[in-house]
DNA sequence: AGCACGCCGACT
DNA sequence: GTCGGCGTGCTC
């Protein structure tokens, strides 16, 4: 009947990009009604027809083939884990986007644990061990092995024999004399608990509990229950159906005696699913309707009859800091709710505190499903089917939650728009706004990007009419903005005050605390961390694997014992005596960071409590969000760190905001250095006297005059924008065209630079002749920044052009074309405007 | 990515 | 003579 869609086009997943195609396959008939465009689907593929794990794309009634070439289809997986149409079209998004393979894309938007999973198993057949084999010690081992086990994964065979135990088996399956057997592995389910309740009426229990035997059992209980068992009875009466983990832990039981109750009857147990999810709350407490000014409503007002529109639009809500941003974002959420549509927040990684949750949990209860880097596989499979399943319809999360499958997307929110934390620099290497802007058109929703300092990209798409913007230029309750003292370091450091606590600082540190008011420090620590260098010959101690100078830090109680760290690979080892590449033992620490701070601040304000938070003080889960808590209990004076004393956390008892080596960022070798220095700025001195009081924020720095941030203590954007925007044009940067990194990696380094050249051969070829519709500026190869990463050797190119079809045809080009043909192989990736150089 | 085919060196 | 090294090219 449905002869017309003989063949599926299937996209295998887990193909080198090169490969990276559809294959067709025709349907068994056995599968016809099972087959749908987005399902998972098993296929033989290659030359020993292994098995692969695909996604069906599209259908088709005839084939280029030849009709003795085409396969047939050997599964279709579970319909439930299949792609949805929309999801499909991201995945070719993504790929024409990112230049990431279909495989890639999936993986981005389906996590692992909701995907099946092809697995090997190797069996004997009873073809006896070959002589040339028997020779063969691991074969041998492998033999027995599975004489004694029966079957075995390959996994489980590799975890004994090591990795290259799979050239062996291949030997062997070819001899006969062992047989693989591709299985599919389904998706992890749900997970599911027991929980207890009693079997019989209560005055049965009560007997039991009293040591009796009541009447009911007297047929199958021969015997009065022990003490151990009456406590079980005894705690299970003050519990509601609890879990069986939970009972265990307050009875003082263990499964086998629970397992006996309920068999004797007295108990039941009933199988329920629970979710994983650490951020359940039990219902919404705060409904009640947000509050705006006359300022935030207008804002608002505008987004709602964006969104009624029913069309997709997009909007950028520039508003500075304090202007109440996220009571905009609250209502018009409650809006697109109201309407019976679901909506996606984005929040940059940083951002994503219990705090700023609570926000959320507090007003939509139970249906936010949280996502973020941080969840377990099992938690992160949860959110996901809490969302699929349509039980979650607000989703709040870092870049990966943009692919939340939520039924009916009516908005998206992008909070801190600017944050480079929503480019990804993994396969696929793309930005959360360009998939939430495609999301939004597609689903006819409402993109809201909101930030203080906006991209430049974005505030000139708002500028050119792409963007709706809209601007809160209040402050909520007319806070004020702080004072903002902009402190000269020269001549301290010529008077040799070399601390990193000017006068200025100290001073109004010093007045803060003695009002019993709350400081920030915020150290801008870009590109200064703490090395050691040797004062004879000048050298910087530097990672032994990475081209990097390794940072000092100091141990738990002295600063002369530390170790030396790299931030790139981890290396660590201890601060050696002697200089090791002149033996001299003058060794000196330079710059500084966090803990040499905190030190001087010991020194200088002995009175205060200190709070230090960097990402060594923080590397636990939530860690932050301790000691923000302690801070805002006032249980420390002093906040000193780096990034993420930024944020937008509200201390209503702040009033001084410091900020250590305000330039450090300015001369970063990357086109937004400015942009960056500018953002972070306004954020730190926005930090500063919030809720009435009068704040006051002290910038340190070498460039009192420098326009940047002269600009940014003012918070005056729109003149950092004009300045800006017109220097990106002059100089040929985004928003005025787009910046390609194309990465050679080798752990060889000759082979790099003999491959660097011809890539760029290649480039130059494809310019000449196919591509030469391509206008670009192309510079390199050249070494990376840092040259040596874990023993292997990066060199790159940059490529400025505008991105489109024709453009990406070329790269797209490039990296299929580009094979090494020498023993390592160089691996080329593509990025598209990285997000750091 | 796998995998097979294929064409050159050190072993029975 | 052949086993096996990894270069080359294809996969519906």
């Amino acid at each position: 009947m449905l002869s017309e869609q003989e063949y599926a086009r299937v996209y295998l997943l887990d193909l080198p990009y090169a490969a990276d195609r559809a294959f067709d396959y025709y349907i068994p008939s056995s599968l016809r009604s099972a087959t749908r465009r987005g399902c998972f689907v098993t296929v033989p593929f290659g030359k020993g027809n292994r098995q692969r794990l695909g996604v069906v794309t599209e259908f088709t009634d005839r084939t280029e083939l030849a009709a003795s070439m085409v396969k047939p289809l050997l599964s279709v997986c579970e319909a439930r884990l299949s792609l949805s149409e929309e999801m499909l079209g991201l995945c070719f998004y993504m790929k024409e986007q990112t230049l990431c393979s279909f495989g890639d894309a999936v993986h981005a938007l389906i996590p692992s644990a909701a995907m099946s999973r092809l697995r090997d198993v190797y069996r004997l057949t009873d073809t006896p061990i070959s002589p040339a084999l028997q020779s063969n010690e691991t074969a041998v081992a492998v033999h027995r092995e599975l004489t004694e086990r029966g079957a075995m994964t390959e996994e489980a065979l590799c975890r004994k024999f090591g990795k290259d135990i799979t050239a062996i088996l291949k030997k062997m399956e070819h001899a006969g004399l062992i047989l693989r057997e591709t299985q599919l592995q389904a998706a992890t389910n749900e997970k599911k608990e027991y929980r207890y309740a009693f079997a019989l009426p209560t005055e049965d229990i009560e007997a039991l509990i009293a040591g009796e035997i009541p009447p009911s059992l007297k047929g199958t209980l021969t015997r009065k229950l022990n003490e151990k068992q009456r406590e079980v009875l005894k705690t299970l009466a003050l519990m509601d159906r609890p879990g069986e983990a939970e009972l265990i832990a307050e009875s003082g039981s263990n499964p086998a005696q629970l397992k006996t109750l309920t068999e004797r009857g007295i108990l039941t147990r009933a199988e329920e699913r629970i979710d994983r999810n650490p951020y359940a709350a039990a219902s919404a407490t705060h409904t009640a309707p947000v509050v705006l000014n006359e300022e935030q409503n207008a804002a608002y007002e505008t987004l709602r009859s964006l969104f009624d529109s029913g069309d997709p639009h997009a909007a950028l809500l520039h508003g500075v800091t304090g202007s109440g941003k996220t009571s905009v974002m609250l209502r018009i959420l409650d809006r697109v709710l109201e309407a019976g549509r679901c909506a996606i927040v984005l929040l940059p990684e940083i951002a994503l505190t219990p705090q700023s949750l609570a926000i959320f949990c507090a007003r939509y209860g139970d249906r936010v499903a949280v996502i973020h880097s941080g969840l377990s596989a099992g938690e992160r499979f949860d959110a996901y089917t809490r969302i699929r399943e349509g039980r979650a319809d607000v989703v709040v999360g870092t870049r990966s939650a943009v692919f939340a499958p939520v039924r009916d997307l009516g908005l998206i929110v992008m909070d801190e728009e600017q944050e480079h934390t929503y480019k990804s620099d993994m396969d696929p290497k793309y930005h959360a706004r360009d998939v939430a802007r495609y999301r939004c058109a597609h689903a006819n929703a409402l993109l809201l990007l909101a930030s203080a300092t906006p991209s430049l990209e974005s505030y000139h798409k708002a500028k050119a009419g792409k963007y709706t913007l809209l601007t809160l230029k209040h402050r909520y309750g007319d806070a004020e903005l702080p004072d903002v003292t902009v402190a000269d370091m020269r001549p301290e450091a010529a008077a040799g005050n070399l601390s990193p606590l000017g006068q200025t600082l100290t001073e109004e540190l010093q007045k803060t605390a003695a009002r019993g008011e709350q400081s920030i420090l915020f150290l801008n620590r870009r590109g200064y961390n703490a090395f050691v260098s040797c004062r004879s010959c000048g050298e910087a101690i530097k990672c032994p694997h990475c081209s990097v100078s390794l940072t000092y830090h100091t141990a738990q109680d002295s600063y002369e014992r530390g170790s030396l760290v790299c931030h790139w690979c981890g290396y660590r080892t201890r601060l050696p005596e002697v200089c090791p590449s002149c033996s001299s033992p003058h060794l000196a620490r330079m710059g500084y960071g966090t803990q040499r701070v905190e030190q001087e601040l010991g020194i200088l304000l002995p009175e205060s409590r200190i709070l230090r938070m960097d990402t060594d003080t923080t590397s636990a889960k939530f860690s932050y969000d301790k000691l923000l808590g302690s801070f805002r209990r006032r249980e420390a004076d002093v906040l000193l760190g780096t990034q993420m004393v930024t944020k937008g956390h509200d201390f209503p008892e702040v009033t001084l905001v410091g900020v250590l080596l305000a330039d450090a960022s300015l001369y970063l070798d990357d086109y937004r250095a400015s942009e960056k220095t500018f953002a972070m700025l306004t954020q730190v001195i926005g930090r500063a006297g919030r809720a009435g009081k009068a704040g006051h924020a002290v910038i340190q720095t070498n460039n009192p005059d420098n326009d940047v941030i002269r600009l940014a203590c003012a918070q005056d954007y729109e003149t950092f924008y004009e300045r800006e925007i017109k220097l990106r044009k002059l100089l040929v940067f985004p928003p005025f065209c787009d910046i390609v990194l194309m990465t050679l990696t080798c752990s060889d380094e000759r082979i790099l630079l003999e491959a660097s050249a011809e890539l760029r051969q290649m480039f130059d070829r494809k310019v000449r002749t196919e591509f030469s519709g391509v206008k670009h500026i192309a510079f390199g190869p050249f070494e990376a920044p840092v040259y040596r990463v874990d023993n292997k050797y990066r060199m790159r190119m940059i490529v400025k052009c505008v991105l489109n079809r024709e453009s990406r045809a070329l790269f797209a080009s490039m990296l299929s074309s580009y094979h090494g043909n020498t023993s390592v192989k160089p691996t080329l990736s593509i990025d598209f405007n990285p997000s750091s150089l």
